[in-house]
DNA sequence: TCACAAATGAAAATGGTTTTCATTTCCATG
DNA sequence: CATGGAAATGAAAACCATTTTCATTTGTGA
């Protein structure tokens, strides 16, 4: 395995929201940094690996990545801006613990996403 | 747009749980029939669009399809075998309201699964 | 039978992601 | 400083699901 490359989850922070690795190899690119979308594919990979961003696929399946805080949680995703907000998911929790237990499935997790228009949008 | 070829239902039908468009096409290949991976493209894009089918997102980025009810629903998934539980989301319809009302964010919906070890895995 | 629309599928194109592999950069050690 | 192996890098090729193209076949109503 490789190590992240900085310059990468810097440029991901500036992003904003959700980006792809091509994404951010094009920002990279257009401030001229110099850097291959194979290192960037690689960053990506690691730090998620290390839970330092998450990653969910849009829609067509490509893979998107955000800078997130180390605990679990979901997101409030706008769909015009995409603007996002990081939200506790207690009742998440509770519901997919529930669900699991009374049909006897082991080892659970789950995921849960929102997405709309926010205010600005 | 085109029509969904019903062999293609028949067999994702056939298939239990959840099957990628290449997975449909092989088992019918298997099966001796006579049929187009196009084909399976199509039939499913229009299974969806009918709201026939639901369609997902697998780790890796592939969709899988599965024959399901009408009404909206989430699923419980064995990460072991396949076998999934259609089940309610009361609790969650709820939850993604409430947080995105608290955002203001309209024209709001969701998405939610849990995956774990069924009792026989 | 005829004309036209819909369906079909082989082949090529697309595009994100991964693999390969030769080269460069680091870094610990003497 | 020299130097040798490990880690990082990136260009190019490979991969692979999905879409597009387009010529052909099939279905259907007049
Ligand atoms: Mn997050
Ligand atoms: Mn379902
Ligand atoms: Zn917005
Ligand atoms: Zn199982």
């Amino acid at each position: 395995m490789s190590r992240s490359n900085p310059r990468v989850l810097s440029t991901l922070e500036r992003a904003g929201g959700f980006a792809s690795a091509q994404e951010v190899y094009r920002l990279m690119q257009r401030e001229g940094e110099s850097i291959g979308l194979t290192t960037v594919y690689r960053s990506l990979q690691s730090l998620v690996s290390d839970k330092i961003v998450d990653v969910l696929r849009r829609d067509d399946g490509e893979a998107i990545y955000r800078m997130c805080g180390g605990a679990h949680h979901h997101h409030l995703v706008c769909k015009g801006c995409g603007d996002t907000v990081e939200i506790e998911g207690g009742a998440i929790e509770k519901w997919a613990k529930t669900i699991a237990s009374e049909h006897g499935f082991k080892d659970v997790g789950h995921t849960a996403e929102i997405f709309g228009l926010c205010p600005k949008c």
